[in-house]
DNA sequence: ATACTAATATCA
DNA sequence: GATATTAGTATG
């Protein structure tokens, strides 16, 4: 009888220690019962004997985790405060009889030697002599930011670079913030790369998925395409991982393990040996302080442009007759806007109050469409009121503008105009993106009126106006990135309009100067910011941590706050910035308490964490999010 | 994580 | 006193 060590899958229960009849490798896959049910775990040691009695592993699987996996999980689970178990979880196990850690391909060669021969692709794209010349750049590096406007043609040094791959015989994965982002990617990749290219996201059928992944083991796939559990899959011979928009938040995980793609990423390259190419037209300041950039073109939009600056925060004449002559030519526009939903809020004009959510410290959003009222941030849903719940007072206001009263207003004022809303309450399928972007792209539809989905990856080449609003509210958010989240985002949607012809771009903020200094030159920007961020002692220059404290209880989740603070301050090495009520301080229910950390080396910050850690906390290692 | 158990609150 | 809800603990 054998004795081994086991963790379970997608748990944070301690190790337990199984016996088995058959001598199991070590990273096998199997199931042990737990309890009353049977558990999936992976077999991590063997042991001797232990005091305790044991209970037989039920079955083996025909999965493993490889060394390299077992690796990475290991600093996942311990940079971003996770067990084993969830950290190893996140990867997909290999099939039993291909090992990664040798070159697979070799025995490919040997049983399959017209796998990827047999295949008929187009040859790569001929590059500009500035691509041509980053392309060469970034292939006598191991890691690169690649730092290009959108359109200056990064798409192609992709294509290029992976091409690249495939004659080597190497495999590559292509990451991108979100599945939205998919579709149009999908039809320029299968262009070049055919069957030998796979689209993968989280929310693929276990049927495809179960394809995909015989494809990968088969040879035939090669290029994995997709969002961040793209990172996951086992290609075997990885040669390239390519993060695309890599400043993107999307990258990092908002549930445990809280990793963040892109820096996960550089770490696989560097163990695996793979090389690593970011890419952005508005690189994070992190990694343009941390990697070698490589440029392509200038920093800034080539095209010309008129940007206008208006003030109010409405959707006024000035927009009203911009988007009124840009319909009447027969043009395309873009409206921006960071609330969904119709008003985003019900208010009291007698006592000023919000209509809050019951379970959460913020606002109900009014859905007019399903003639709701709903909290973004736990669903809860509500008949619309129409009566203070403080003072009586009726009729309730509605404040500041969503998508929907947003398309009401300008369907109104501009005859015949029709809009196509582009938010996750009308975007809630990759069918209905597909429609959306179709209607756009022929033609049938003029405005292409939503939120930060906009400015996500697709571009609107015939779009002549720009109409982005709402910028003041992302820079008045308490967040030491307010500033490069309003930048990054005007950037890449003015970034998305007037390829082709004469652009007009309203932007609408109360602090035009700070946007108009550094359009022209989005490194001029990052240059001034990251003075800033140094001078202010905030990352890339220290590492952050949050700890979040969640409890029913508002006494019990401020007590847990002042116990960890208190551990927290035997800690000399690290800074306590703030610690008390979070930004939004009630969510489902539950009263949240935020604690703010900050070290010069992340080393020390890593392990005070690790010794103050426990169930009733939550770290979040590097955060993007403070509310 | 989750099943199970003990402790505590809620209810008729 | 019975039952629902919550807190605590062990799992091999």
């Amino acid at each position: 009888m054998k004795y081994y060590e086991t963790v379970l899958l997608r748990s944070s229960a301690p190790t337990l220690t199984y016996s088995s009849q058959q001598s199991l490798e070590i990273g096998s896959v199997v199931s042990v019962p737990l309890k009353t049910t049977v558990k999936e775990a992976l077999v991590t040691k063997e042991v001797e004997k232990p005091e305790f009695d044991t209970a037989e592993i039920t079955s083996v699987s025909d999965r493993y985790y490889n060394a390299h996996q077992m690796e990475i999980a290991k600093f996942i689970s311990e940079y971003y405060f996770s067990s084993f178990g969830e950290a190893i979880s996140l990867f997909l196990p290999c099939p039993v009889g291909v090992d990664l850690r040798v070159d697979p391909l070799a025995k490919n060669k040997i049983t399959n030697p017209l796998v990827y021969q047999g295949q008929t692709h187009r040859s790569a794209p001929t590059l500009t002599p500035i691509q041509q010349k980053a392309y060469e750049n970034i292939l006598k590096k191991d890691k690169a930011l690649l730092f290009g406007v959108t359109g200056s043609g990064k798409t192609e040094i992709f294509i290029s670079l992976f091409s690249k791959m495939l004659e080597e015989g190497k495999t590559s994965i292509f990451l991108m913030p979100e599945i939205s982002l998919t579709p149009q990617m999908e039809k320029r990749l299968k262009v070049y790369f055919d069957d030998s290219v796979a689209m993968w996201h989280s929310k693929l059928t276990k049927k495809k998925k179960e394809s995909i992944l015989e494809g990968i083991e088969e040879g035939t796939v090669r290029i994995v395409a997709g969002a961040r559990s793209a990172l996951f899959v086992p290609l075997k011979n990885l040669g390239l991982i390519v993060v695309d928009e890599e400043h993107d938040d999307s990258y990092k995980a908002m549930t445990r393990p809280r990793y963040h793609a892109r820096d996960v990423a550089v770490l696989m390259g560097k163990k695996l040996g793979a090389k690593v190419l970011l890419a952005s037209a508005t690189p994070s300041m992190g990694s343009y302080h941390k990697y070698d950039v490589v440029k392509l073109g200038k920093p800034y939009v080539q095209t010309q442009k008129n940007y206008e600056f208006i003030s109010g925060d409405r959707i006024n004449h000035t927009i009203l007759d911009a988007i009124h002559r840009h319909y009447k030519a027969g043009d395309q526009s873009l409206l921006f806007l960071p609330t969904r939903g119709n008003f985003k809020y019900l208010y009291c004009e007698s006592c000023g109050k919000t209509h809050l959510c019951p379970y959460c410290s913020v606002g109900m959003a009014l859905h007019r469409k399903y003639k709701h009222l709903k909290c973004h941030y736990c669903n809860f849903t509500e008949a619309i009121v129409d009566t203070c719940t403080q003072c009586g007072h009726t009729p309730l206001k509605s404040e500041r503008m969503g998508t929907v009263e947003a398309i009401e207003v300008i369907s109104e004022a501009v005859e015949g105009i029709a809009v196509e809303q582009f938010d996750k309450d009308s975007i809630t399928t990759a069918k209905k993106l597909k429609e959306a972007l179709t209607r756009f792209e022929t033609g049938e539809s003029q405005l292409l009126l939503g939120t930060q989905m906009l400015s996500k990856g697709h571009d609107y080449a015939n779009i002549t106006l720009s109409v982005i609003m709402g910028l003041d509210y992302i820079l008045g958010l308490a967040d030491y990135r307010a500033r490069e989240r309003a930048m990054s985002l005007l950037f890449q949607i003015a970034g998305r309009s007037g390829r082709a012809k004469e652009a007009q771009v309203i932007v609408q903020t109360g602090d035009p100067e700070f946007f108009q200094t550094y359009l022209a030159d989005y490194e001029l920007f990052i240059k001034d910011e990251l003075a800033f961020l140094e001078m202010a002692d905030y990352p890339p220059f220290v590492s952050l941590a949050r700890i979040l404290i969640a409890h029913k209880d508002e006494a019990k989740a401020g007590k847990i706050t002042l116990d960890t603070v208190t551990k927290l301050k035997a800690f000399k090495e690290i800074e306590i910035v703030g610690s008390g009520k979070a930004p939004i301080e009630r969510i489902a229910n539950k009263f949240r308490f935020n604690i703010l950390l900050r070290a010069k080396n992340r080393v020390p910050l890593l392990k005070a964490l690790h010794a103050v850690d426990c169930r009733e906390i939550e770290i979040d290692f590097d955060p993007v999010e403070f509310s």
